[in-house]
DNA sequence: TTTGACTATTGATCTAGGTCAAACCGATTC
DNA sequence: GAATCGGTTTGACCTAGATCAATAGTCAAA
């Protein structure tokens, strides 16, 4: 197959009605350029890049971009919106995995079984490039470095799991959710998205089930951030970090050191003194 | 590059002093054979890969066979030993990500940045395959399935990583142990190895960093299931699964209602007994 | 065979986070 | 504007697993 071949073969006609489908405007101009694909491919190898076209997929808020189970066909490429993937045990209990914002990949862990094995949902209305694997791979074997880009980019996905589990195996509660409020940040930085003030797109109940904590847990812990000035909550979604460096230093040994423990054991009977009242004091 | 002159390129004297290296009978010789790489190989390429040489390694007991932070350039293929990874957090903490045994590969953390994103090192006198990353990819642009393979073993990779944050998410400390124990028993019989009966390599503290728990609560763990005669040790490391089928079955919601949990209280029991639990046997 | 360094087991106690329950809040809908 | 609904907060209490500490195997070196 040609490479005009390649490209040729979906430049269908812009009918964005049909099963949510529409054409892109092609990967030069898309907004998520430098995020998605292009920074690992070589330069003189761009013009190929510029020229790529997917088709699109609408995915309204809750709606499934894909099944655990599903044949794999495609990854996707999130252009707007926002998705989780969670994967479910035999008893029903679930877990999320990852949560993706737009230039971020999704499907990978199809491609060893040829079967998807997470759920992808959306959790807003969102628009996905999608990318059929086979297409994706006959161009690999003309354009070297797009086979390397995916490499890494699988590789990427590995380290970023080790660093969850990490996480899920080491970290408190506090150190989990300001790691994920850290993580969040860095990524709408990167978007040229203010890293300080942000929308949550995911419920209490979906943090917690990525973080391995409880909804609650959850709540309690932003509360305490909150009630210690390193971050403000409005509305239960829209977060402002007021003090990064403090959040940072908040991970590892020293958390407690800095009050945002619960219950700082003074002397015995002070159980679970509201960090309010201790600042009071101090 | 040629095929021939890939492969002639590594055939060096069988210097098993230097370095610790010495090479290998080639693939089509090796023990792993069918765990490692020629399951996914296409059949019209096999004698491409039965052709296939990688030097070798021998790492001692304790030693490390990369570092965090280590320029990458090889991925590696374990050929005996066992090996653990871990990744390091800022502050000293360590999490286990993984423990290999022969046939499974070692590296890929390092494809994405170039460095190594993990410590590998050998919990017993190992020996390795040396798979060159530039040479393994000059040969893919030739060889199609392997880039293929390559591409799924990342992705099977991100899948078990996927898994294994499900259970650090959601899992008790039982369900963890046994679901250790079951996935060596699975790794075993693949190799052709008992899988009822095995020796643990790692300590109990290693397999605690693995599975998110501490080391006095796996002993814990690993004694009750002995009381419930559901595995048998000897000598801390000699493990012998007595019941598999009821292993299975204690990962899960019913897992307590099994004898496996330490105490039961009978006194508060009645307070919230789960629906599911009473109808489960009926 | 003794010594010493690990590693593992076991008991007693403590606590971070889970569980349960009630109230609250903001957005829809009727 | 009352009612419903999904999500969130908050309090009271509980427990699985962590922590601390003492004991005991295991193994290799002396």
């Amino acid at each position: 197959m040609s490479y005009d071949e390649c490209l040729s073969r979906r430049t269908e006609a812009d009918d964005s009605t049909a099963f949510g489908m529409s054409v892109a405007d092609g990967c030069g101009a898309c907004s998520s350029r430098g995020l998605c694909w292009s920074a690992g491919i070589a330069s003189d190898e761009k013009r190929w890049y510029d020229n790529l076209k997917f088709t699109r997929r609408r995915v309204k808020r809750g709606e499934v971009l894909y099944h655990m189970g599903d044949g794999f066909e495609s990854i996707f490429a999130v252009r707007s919106g926002f998705f989780k993937t969670r994967v479910l045990l035999q008893d029903g209990r679930d877990h999320v995995t990852s949560f993706r914002m737009n230039g971020e990949l999704l499907g990978f862990d199809g491609i060893g079984s040829q079967t998807y094995n997470c759920d992808a949902i959306a959790l807003e209305d969102s628009e996905v490039c999608i990318i059929p694997y086979q297409r994706l791979m006959q161009l690999a074997a003309k354009v070297q470095s797009l086979g390397l880009e995916l490499n890494r980019m699988l590789s990427r996905e590995i380290v970023r799991e080790q660093h969850l589990m990490a996480l899920l195996g080491t970290m408190q509660a506090n150190e989990r959710v300001v790691t994920f409020l850290l993580n969040l940040s860095t990524r709408f930085k990167e978007r040229h998205y203010s890293a300080t003030r942000f929308v949550l797109r995911m419920t209490r109940e979906e943090i917690g089930s990525y973080l391995g904590l409880k909804l609650e847990t959850v709540s309690r812990v932003l509360g305490r951030l909150q009630a210690a000035k390193l971050i403000q909550i409005e509305h239960s979604k829209q977060v402002t970090l007021l003090d990064i460096d403090k959040l940072k230093n908040a991970i590892g040994r020293e958390a407690d050191a800095r009050g945002l423990t619960p219950n700082v054991n003074v002397a015995t009977s002070f159980r679970r003194q509201p960090i309010g009242q201790i600042a009071a004091h101090a």
